[in-house]
DNA sequence: TTGTATGCGTTATCAG
DNA sequence: CTGATAACGCATACAA
């Protein structure tokens, strides 16, 4: 009896010591929605609190009659560990964060994915959050999430992002900071996973090239995006290497949407020498501008050679199915949230730099110009 | 110096009181990654905790002056404040759990983007979590949300999921839980927001019949799943209604997939006499078989009608142009969201059971039969 | 308007 | 192997 008066002092409860069997075994818990808490096992079973922190995690030095009592009286309890309070005393909240501009795109949905089935299997879980291509929601996403005190964040730069300055409650907190896919522009030490897109670029131009084209026109989205920036910088390679002048007039920045790439196939239309190839920065643009080419009697790839990027679900579909670069999405999301499970378990100061292979895949919408109508 | 004293006590630092104002001010701070807490603001002003506590979130008892100072000073120090610590006092997380059978479709990644927009609008965040259409995981991601205490789980059930079981810890503690898309099956007093999609399977086949269909197929997805069982009784709904027999051979379930699309096309092609339309419950199957059939010489809509359900993007941009459901995913989340933030803070008992408008986009893939080839 | 004291539920440390 | 105690960082009832 001493014991639970001790306990009561300690943890100051309303009931009397007198009915405190009954009361843990009664309904009474439920009833006024008390939470069951390590202190309550503790109680029934008259061991201490610390105990039974140690027995629900199998700690090595709890015996096995112990343990096996203090499960099983936690699970006739409903007994719910608190996650908070755990995180608040050992601050590992095996909480990942996560930015991305938007959720909504199919590339996007993928990455996470794999990123959640990593995380899960790892221990973590994920918050996700959207920037929605702004600054300012990106770095009160930031801030929200260091509130919550995640293990690590993974980001993905909204195309407004600058400098990376809120980030740096992460970095001074030594907080692993992971970028995935879009990285920051310049010289900098953060990690990051990508693909390489300038290789994919220089590709898929050398493969329209050799394919007879030369007057190819390049579609992107914003430049300040590394990813295009990059695509663009493998557009301009190939070019160079065989001999094709670039003019800035070549490449046309858009917001690469459906509606981006139904204007720019009207804008298309207006030119007055047709490009013999476009090479599109993303396969819902490319299958938009080919979709109104088309119904405008050009044909594709006969006249026209035209390339996507993505390979989204339909690429394939589509009639000519469409030549694009494989992305691994999933692979990209299951990556980063390894590399960065690892940074935070080893503390690792290194960063991650990964690039991740694509994978060019040939479809019909490239096929050799030397097969055009006449 | 008394008042230094007593925090001391109470908070038991290392440091000597003497060297308090130049260890605040200085960059020592950082160095031991020390997490600046109200308690370092308060030594700093000579104030208590409590006040800054207040004074960090304009509470109307403190003078606007020692509320400029306290904020200005947090500022100062890059004072971050502690959500678990908070959580664990309020007991409130402003966090939503999320499970979703899979992040990466087309639709779900709609609804979660429209999730976490209303949410951030209201102060809340997400934990998404997948159940890859199993029980167990569903369960397992039901547990941690609990235990990381979510004040509200949104929930889309897996297509294995049979009790709601692993959800009475929430219903318990009264923590609002609602379903969203894919609600359980039978009675039920659960929330929910899903769109009439028995309405819409009735429309659509509607559609057909008035178009010149008599032989109808119906491909579908798990019928276990309520919403391919409510689109497959608006299908007999409307055969009933124009007298045309129902037999079970007129439904085909599958996963729905690009392969099981392209599958059942091949299967189409071995009956005897082909049906005049294919009513398929989502867009990306819809188009596989289009996509098949058509490269086997079969003329869509000539030969046969094709209707899909979803609106995915591309729907519109192949070729003939998909007759759909537009299946409003973005507002689904935001209602969603919104509701169950409702029935958080109004403590609503009254479960909240929404059906949301679709719209059916007609288009050329259903065209009017008598339009057929010969 | 501000301060005191305490608890939210857990775990680490130290002692036995 | 187990127990007592003190944090983790914050917020609130109560007191002044």
């Amino acid at each position: 009896m001493h014991k639970v008066k001790n306990y009561f002092n300690l943890r100051n409860r309303l009931r009397k010591p007198d009915d405190y069997y009954y009361f843990c075994n009664s309904e009474i818990y439920e009833m006024l929605k008390k939470e069951v808490t390590i202190y309550e096992i503790a109680k029934l079973l008259n061991v201490s609190a610390a105990t039974v922190s140690r027995g629900l995690k199998n700690h090595p030095s709890i015996s096995k009659k112990t343990c096996t009592k203090i499960q099983e009286t936690a699970k006739k309890l409903g007994y719910q560990s608190n996650a908070l309070a755990s995180s608040l005393r050992t601050s590992k909240s095996y909480t990942l964060g996560v930015i991305v501009p938007r959720l909504d795109s199919n590339f996007m949905s993928t990455v996470l994915a794999g990123m959640e089935k990593a995380a899960v299997e790892k221990g973590y879980h994920l918050i996700i959050m959207q920037s929605f291509e702004t600054q300012e929601k990106e770095e009160k996403c930031a801030q929200l999430l260091f509130n919550h005190r995640v293990d690590g964040i993974l980001v993905s730069t909204s195309s407004e992002s600058d400098g990376m300055n809120h980030f740096s409650p992460f970095v001074k907190k030594n907080i692993p900071l992971l970028f995935f896919d879009r990285a920051p522009n310049g010289k900098h030490t953060f990690s990051s996973i990508t693909i390489n897109n300038r290789k994919a670029g220089y590709e898929l131009t050398k493969l329209m090239i050799k394919n007879g084209s030369e007057n190819i026109l390049h579609i992107t989205g914003n430049k300040r995006l590394l990813v295009y920036k990059e695509r663009l910088d493998g557009f301009i390679q190939a070019l160079k290497e065989f001999n094709i002048p670039f003019s800035p007039k070549m490449v046309w920045e858009t917001k690469l949407g459906v509606e981006d790439g139904t204007n720019a196939a009207k804008k298309i239309l207006t030119m007055k020498t047709l490009p013999d190839s476009i090479f599109v920065a993303n396969d819902t643009c490319a299958i938009a501008i080919t979709n109104y080419l088309q119904k405008k009697g050009i044909k594709i790839p006969g006249q026209i050679q035209v390339s996507g990027f993505n390979d989204d679900p339909f690429a394939s579909l589509f009639t000519p199915q469409l030549t694009t670069v494989r992305y691994p999405g999933t692979e990209m999301g299951i990556v980063a949230v390894k590399s960065i499970i690892d940074l935070i378990k080893t503390k690792n100061k290194s960063p991650v730099k990964d690039i991740l292979d694509f994978k060019l895949i040939v479809r019909e919408s490239t096929d050799k110009i030397d097969t055009r109508l006449p």
